[in-house]
This record gives C-alpha cells, structure tokens and sequence, in this order.
DNA sequence: TTTAGCGATGTAATGTTGTAACGTGCAACG
DNA sequence: CGTTGCACGTTACAACATTACATCGCTAAA
C-alpha cells in the first residue's frame, strides 16, 4: 500500500487518548455530573436510560433502548421518551448518534468533547472509537474552505472488525 | 483559526478534480455506460430511476423517487422497486446513500471510484461533494490500524452553506 | 416448439425509525 | 393557592426500509 499523507495519523490516538475512559458505575457518574454541569436535571428516567445505553456495546435502537426500559422499570416506555431523552444526552454530549446505524451509543468519556470517529463492523455491529482530532480537523478545515459554517463532522467507517475478519 | 496539521489537505480537492464532472444527458450516459460495464442492463426503468436522481441537487429519498418515477410513467412505481435500483446503483457506485439523510445522490462521475466527503447543509438541504482522497486514505489508514478490513469510509458534514450562512 | 431457467419488475404486507400534538403531574416561586 | 415551567405520558401518524411471493419476457436447452 502506498504511503498516504496522512497515514501516520493514527499516532494521535494515542496521544488524544490520555483522557480518562470511564465504565459502569463510574461512566454513569460521569454523565450525571456532566449533564448537571450542562444546567440539566439528572431524573429516574434519565438515569435508567443512560444505564441501558451503556450496558450496549453495539449502537442501539432507540426501540431497543424502550423495551429494556421498559422491562426494567415494569411500565411500557415509549419510545417517543426515550428519543426526547436521546436527543438531550446527544446535545449534552452523554452520547452520540451513529447515523449510518440509525442508533446510538453511549460516550465513554462524558464532558469530553471530540469529534469521533465511529468504527462499525458490518458483521457483528460492535461499535469502537476513535479519537484523533488531527484528522476531524482537517475533515472540519476541508468543509469551512468550501463555505460551510457550524460544521458538524459525521465520520464512520464501516467494515470488518479484527474479531470477524 | 489555528493551523490544524491537515489544514491544507483540500489543495487535494482541486488536484483530484482532474476527472470530467458529468451534468444532464451527458450523465446519464456516463451511467449507462458504468452500469453495462459492471455487467448490468441499462432498462427503462433503471434509466427513469437515474434521470429522476440526477435532477435533484439535495439527497432524494427511495420514496421522493418513487413519487416521481411514478408520474414520470404515468404508473404507480412502489418504493420496493425503487430500493432495489438504488441498492444497485450505490453498489456499482452511480449513486451514493447519504447516511446522515437517509437519502440518495448521483455519483456526478461515474466510473470514477472515490471516497466522497458530503457537505449537507441543514437549512437548505441541498449537498456538495468534496473529493480529497489524501484526506480519506488517512481515514481509512485509521481503521485498517485499528484492525479493520474491507473498510468503507461515511464522511458527511453537516452544517450551513455558503447561501444559507 | 415447448419448457425450464433467470433476471427484472410488480404487488402486498409488514417491520423499523422518527415526530407531532396534546395531556398530566409535580415542584418552585410569587 | 394559583401559575409557570419542565419532565414525562399517550396517541396517532409520517417516513424509511425489507420480506415474500407473483408475473413477465427473454433465451437456451430439450
């Protein structure tokens, strides 16, 4: 393969990666007190699907997110709440939207604010991360020279994980 | 602004842009010609399909498509149909899905294989397309570190255009 | 010439994702 | 003790996508 401009890039993320990556109890402390600090309030509700939301590894449907809440607190959910709720944690940044999964996932590192870029494997849906801001810089750089403002950068890549492959 | 380490990546805009951008009749045979190429037939209806694609500046969507391909033929055209052509379009790259509209757009070149980086402004709707691929070969060089295979890149940029700005 | 196969399209039903409109409960504040 | 604002509930519906199966027309083998 030949050596593009960038393909050193990915050294960034590690350097990018020095942030503290929460899990569990700890992560679901983290977007409490992440959303508190965004002036919002941390309810039952908000609470329940943050957790479920977290218990994913693979992006979940907003009505994957209903049932198991639903479940959970033994009253149907619609999923009508769980998209309100969703599109909160998605502009407070407790998680983010997978658009070309039509699903979301939690952010591992609430508070931080990056443009991810998102890795999905076709085969087993597993969602991973990463973060390497030399890149989306460029991708938001690439878009402001062409006249955009505001830009919100969407990058996925899809393919085959290291497990599947 | 500072200067990102990628910031003058879309010089690689103009360079890759060397290939012939195709509009109305003169796309429409480049299609045909792309989709006979890979093995496929050029019928009425896949040619009806493109024609209605390529007069829309935003992403169309299956059923906008649907809507008017069925005018067009003075016959009710059911999404299904239109799903299955646009699947086939995308795969033999006459047209592109864009993930973060659940919609569709003619490739302007076809036959010309790119990862494209889509600009979708979120007051008008309307799309451009950006061709750096120094800038997507470094996105893909991050997957593939990060141990992914058959990669295939999503990079769409929302914000607002030059016009709506 | 039949007929078997195959690719393209038609038809109908259904599944999935997302929003709109409006109602209810509850707590803070005057 | 109202009234205001926010969270959440309920219903209905709109938008997007897929599945299963039927039909049509072509062509190649019998």
């Amino acid at each position: 393969m030949i050596d593009p401009p960038h393909a050193n890039a990915y050294i960034g993320i590690m350097a990018s990666h020095l942030h503290h990556e929460h899990a569990g109890a700890s992560l679901a402390q983290a977007a409490q007190a992440a959303l508190v600090e965004a002036g919002e309030q941390w309810t039952d509700m908000r609470s329940d699907i943050f957790a479920v939301l977290a218990t994913f590894e693979k992006p979940a449907s907003a009505y994957d997110i209903a049932d198991l809440v639903s479940q959970r607190r033994g009253k149907r959910v619609a999923p009508n709440s769980v998209y309100r709720i969703l599109d909160l944690f998605v502009t407070t940044n407790l998680a983010r939207r997978v658009e070309s999964a039509n699903a979301y996932i939690a952010n591992s590192h609430p508070g931080c604010l990056h443009d991810c870029i998102f890795l999905i494997c076709d085969s087993c849906g597993t969602a991973t991360h990463i973060d390497d801001d030399a890149l989306t810089m460029s991708v938001r750089a690439a878009a402001e020279h062409a006249g955009f403002a505001q830009v919100r950068p969407v990058i996925e890549v899809r393919g085959k994980c290291a497990d599947c492959d």
